[in-house]
DNA sequence: ATACGAGTTAAAGTTGACTTGAAGTCAAGT
DNA sequence: ACTTGACTTCAAGTCAACTTTAACTCGTAT
């Protein structure tokens, strides 16, 4: 049983010209057309998501691409795809640790802040970054 | 003593191009000019980096600019800036939440992953999201 | 038979966030 | 006097990620 572009399109929340999109930078594999029409295997609803999850964190089409093209089929994972992942891994726990000093902030502005000035509050939260 | 875009630019990490961009669309207000070069004030500089916080979440430029402004200066704090507020708390527990199903599919990619196929593992991280 | 809804392609347009380029100003150093 | 380096403005350019538009093709229901 194959699947519509809409069909894929709500059970992924992307847009029908989203997919053809993603497509047509080769992000996903060009589906069999069955008369002129795309018919999807349900297995690219699954690689879908796994784009949905990582575009709802930003990550640039390419990296997702990468990541997703390296996969560890059955025997292989490269050196160069092992190291991609570690970099993603820490920028994402980097990530983690920013939405935790944000969300400091904005729970303090929200329940009990009474600097009165930004500056005098924010240097709190954003303290940190010396690196270079 | 005040500061030239030089300055606030290595203070910040923001390219002087940057300051300068954030003035002209008001995310940042415009500083005195001393013989026609910005003379900023150490306020500016925590300003900053409170921007630069929300902008390494991805938060878009007009949010920032609600966010600042509408600051709960000494007493007021609208009603429609503190809900504004809860929803951004919100989206940040959604995203950091994202981050960890993210991430627990990177480790297990990177560790232990013998799936062999894709779509055999991922549903475990992309599971959820079924509202509306 | 024909109208409808959902699909098709290719090309052009949009948006947000900057960056770059051109042409000029200014204070300090040689 | 003049070069340098850091600044100035304003307009235009860039980039990623889509979306929109135009013109067309299907299969199905009336």
């Amino acid at each position: 049983m194959s699947l519509s572009i809409g069909e894929v399109a709500s059970r992924t929340g992307f847009a029908p010209s989203t997919l053809r999109y993603y497509e047509s930078v080769g992000l996903v594999p060009s589906p069999n057309r069955v008369s002129g029409r795309r018919a999807y295997e349900e297995t690219a609803v699954d690689r879908l998501q796994v784009i949905a999850l990582a575009r709802s964190l930003d990550f640039p089409l390419d990296d997702i691409r990468e990541l997703l093209d390296g996969f560890p089929t059955a025997t292989s994972a490269s050196a160069r795809w092992r190291a991609a992942n570690r970099t993603r891994i820490a920028a994402l726990e980097a990530q983690a640790a920013d939405i935790e000093r944000m969300l400091g902030l904005l729970r303090h502005l929200a329940e009990d802040c009474e600097c009165g000035d930004l500056a005098a509050c924010a240097r709190v939260w954003t303290a940190r970054r010396e690196d270079a």
